[in-house]
DNA sequence: ATGAAAGCGCTAACAT
DNA sequence: ATGTTAGCGCTTTCAT
């Protein structure tokens, strides 16, 4: 069996009392006791159990992440931020990924309640806001990671996708392209970039047809398959705009596969900027989202629920940056 | 406050020690017993607390992953295979990156043991054996995810190393290369690979030179560096087996650079065949490990040897498949 | 400065 | 069929 504190409190002849106050370093006691109890720990290898001092009221120091897809490196870029950040302040992270399926979300958030998880970070538009507005009213401290906010009042973390849209449809039209195609994802976010990418129109002078807006969901494959429905279709966009680097590179491929030249026939532009916009060639032009600012931030921000120490909420919207590489012209 | 099982008890007026039957779904009662309590559970929204019940003795059904690093697309899409299996068995797994760092694996292996987590899987080479050592005797389940087993006895599910650097480099020689650089990784798992290639060399009567093996870390960037660093020596391989996609696409960024045409006058061949391999253009040519394959089979050794039901210390090499693609020649 | 004892929310004998 | 009760390994008053 491993040794409890009574096994230390033995060991070290005095009561469990002492012992826990060694461990959590508080209360008075003689140094020369406090340097035995540590010896004895030592000594018999010890090693405080969470589970039982979660049960008297302290957390669990567990957060839970809820991603779309810790496969996506996009969310596994994220996660990593995350988890430094997390473990920094003493805190680890059980990761789960819903698929954008509301079972899944359902069943994850259950789950990780059930774990006692210290706070949530959903990084995952939810279908069903119900959910998390009850995690709210249970108390349990919630941070979005996703300006995704209509009908939730939690504190969010996110670029500024509005923004991401605008300047990327801007750099496209001052180009000289008029005619750009936006391949967006069903997320939330992605109705932003849209607006953005109407407003970048406006602002132009240029109209924008809803004909060229597609939308799909984010896998290579599926970029690549609506870039050659949309070839089909007739349509001879000189510009894409992809919602993320996924559906970018879904995009080159299809245009390598038909023989259209990018940047030359056809200028791509992406957005998060993974290494995935790093590794292509010539690299992609994409929209860097601050992945580990973000990261940063939105732990300092459910640490702060945690504590109690932060009852605003709060809504922080990182500036996104054009990164322009090879893909356009 | 979060309702307990005594609140919902005293709401279906049974004890709890029938409540606690329901939540296990184990012991006899009548079935109108059973649906009173389950009535009073939804009514409250209970959730039993996992915390308690893991005191009792019962798991904490969660499984601790140490990979090197989660955003290393590898490990991503292990970790996402490994968290599905392990959902499907009831566990959640918290994910920890050690970046090769003793401290760290030192550190969550610490840290997770007082988590009490049912069991590890380790992918990440673990430059202290004897921490995993102790931990076997300390009777906590673990699975190596590496096939680096000396001085240790547990069971491994890995990727057959060996044969990979065989049929890579068998691959580049039957291609008619002759002087071709290999650039691994200071792991375990590239020495394997690293013999492979001799042997290959060995059985295509070549002899393989000393000099063209460089060792590196993961990256992108020092793939480049390397590749960089043996141009400038003066070499001038006409192909270069990288150890992982990482790798081997620093490879071709650091030739494109200095205008060396892949795969015309150089070909390369990565390992993982992550998603990485299939956006780069030309896609790259790769040694494949089959992912989804192993990371369900260490999540299953794992889960028998927590049940108590395997207590062999298997150890499964899977088939690696070379995929050519566009990068060699 | 140190210890005794009452919980925390469950499980699992063992009664009834 | 249902209930009583003694833990599980800690934390935290409250005594001494």
């Amino acid at each position: 069996m491993r040794p409890t504190i009574y096994d230390v409190a033995k060991e070290s002849k005095v009561s469990i009392a002492t012992v826990s106050k060694v461990i959590n370093n508080s209360g008075n006691m003689r140094d020369s006791t406090r340097q035995r109890v540590k010896d004895a720990m030592k000594r018999l290898n010890y090693r405080p159990s969470m589970m039982a001092s979660a049960l008297t009221g302290k957390g669990t120091e567990t957060l839970g992440l809820l991603v779309p897809d810790i496969s996506n490196p996009f969310f596994s870029e994220l996660a990593r931020t995350i988890e430094d950040r997390a473990h920094e302040n003493g805190m680890s992270v059980i990761i789960c990924s819903t698929d954008y399926n509301p079972e899944k979300e359902a069943k994850y958030l259950d789950l990780l309640q059930r774990k006692q998880v210290d706070g949530f970070i959903v990084a995952s538009t939810f279908q069903d806001k119900s959910l998390l507005n009850e995690l709210k009213s249970n108390g349990v401290p919630l941070v979005m990671l996703t300006h995704d906010n209509v009908g939730l009042n939690a504190p969010s973390v996110s670029v500024d996708d509005f923004k991401g849209g605008y300047e990327a449809t801007s750099y496209l039209i001052s180009a000289g392209h008029e005619n750009i195609v936006i391949i967006a994802e069903h997320a939330n976010s992605s109705s932003m970039r849209i607006y953005g990418y109407r407003e970048a129109h406006v602002a132009h002078g240029l109209t924008c047809s809803e004909e060229n807006i597609y939308k799909t969901t984010a896998l290579v494959e599926n970029g690549r398959k609506t870039f050659l429905e949309i070839v089909n279709k007739g349509q001879t966009p000189t510009a894409i705009f992809a919602c993320n680097d996924l559906i970018a590179i879904g995009v080159i491929q299809g245009a390598k596969e038909i023989g259209i030249n990018v940047p030359m026939q056809l200028s791509v532009i992406g957005f998060d900027d993974t290494i995935l916009a790093t590794t292509t060639v010539p690299a992609l032009t994409t929209v860097a989202q601050p992945i580990s600012d973000m990261g940063r931030k939105v732990v300092d921000i459910i640490i702060a629920e945690i504590k109690g120490e932060d009852l605003t909420t709060e809504s922080v919207l990182f500036p996104p940056e054009l990164i322009v590489r090879g893909t356009t012209k």
